[in-house]
DNA sequence: CTCACATGAGACATCAGTGTCTCATTGCGG
DNA sequence: CCGCAATGAGACACTGATGTCTCATGTGAG
């Protein structure tokens, strides 16, 4: 009976991450099914990219969960943590950008919930001595956001290797571009 | 006679920075001018982003000259090249959702313009030994992107203050989020 | 086998945004 | 003062997407 919803999710993720601007029918096609079982499972299209959301914030909690944010040095709990959202990057970058369209309306608490755990994530790492301080918590979950989408576009148009997606989004993030290993390093930073 | 188009593009892009859906109605509104006018100048709304990517083009490549991204160490030319940017950060962070839309269609020649160069700058800083040489300039190159893009939302949204800008970006693309080990590099503050 | 229910296909009205048009008004220069 | 050009206001048709509806089909359970 019922049309497999998680797999229509699932499809209307992996296309609308690819053209934000497709149609129901589109999102119908990809999964498979007419636009009217698309009709019955999701109101519209709204209630569509809402329920995509809520796949996303899912998603994110149990990577949040997988990647036990609590314990050991923070760099490697941030390194869990990409490597378990991963292969969710692509949806991720799609709410992401899909996120600036709500601006007016209420987000969806399940945000601010995982924000806040980032932010304490990297709170953890800035109490504990190992990260810097200059750099805000809230900055910082915002960058590995944007690091996140970025990284997932890059790697959908072929110019990051899918394979080094974490590596690069970590090591960018808790190392800099910088030489750390630089001789003289005057800079004050 | 014509009404200042420059004035028009900028209303427009700041308009559309924070509503990327408004209509043609809303960005002729916000500009001070009639649906009509708006469009005698601007054929319809494709054009009109076209010339916002024009504009957005222009204004890096303005903001790429002014760096200098040939002198002195690359990591001086990188903070030089983001503050530079900073007051257009808006517009690019735009742009930067916008092309997502355009996957299929080609890709104005001025966008790998400015992509070269900046991995260019990236890559010199690698050969001078300054940068790493574990990530790519192309990933490099989007993740500043994609870092200028968080920040921009990040300061409309109240989460970044306006005056951190730069150095938040710079600092972590440069630095990252781990402290370097204080024992070797000891720095006086 | 038969019934019930979910589905696919498609018709249909609706709506929002767009692009084009006309016409009156305004403002400016000759 | 007159005429010209640009503008503003609005009407209009068109398009594309959406949401609702009906009906035929098919498949599975009893």
């Amino acid at each position: 009976m019922a049309v497999d919803r998680d797999h229509v999710l699932r499809s209307a993720a992996a296309l609308l991450t690819r053209r934000s601007t497709a149609t129901m029918d589109e999102v119908a096609k990809a999964a498979g099914i007419s636009r009217a079982t698309l009709h019955r499972q999701f109101a519209g299209r709204d209630a569509l990219v809402r329920a995509l959301e809520a796949l996303g914030i899912a998603e994110c909690e149990a990577a949040l969960e997988a990647a036990r944010p609590d314990e050991g040095p923070a760099g490697d709990a941030v390194r869990r943590l990409v490597a378990g959202i991963e292969p969710h990057a692509p949806l991720l970058a799609f709410l992401y950008t899909e996120n600036q369209l709500f601006e007016g309306e209420e987000q969806n608490a399940g945000w601010a919930r995982i924000d806040d755990r980032i932010a304490a994530l990297f709170r953890r790492g800035q109490a504990s001595g190992e990260f810097r301080i200059d750099l805000t918590p809230a900055w910082l979950t915002e960058a590995l956001y944007g690091l996140l989408a970025s990284a997932a576009w890059a790697v959908a148009e072929g110019r990051v290797a899918p394979k080094d997606f974490t590596h690069m989004i970590v090591e960018l993030l808790l190392g800099g571009v910088r030489r750390p290993d630089t001789a003289p390093q005057r800079k004050e930073s």
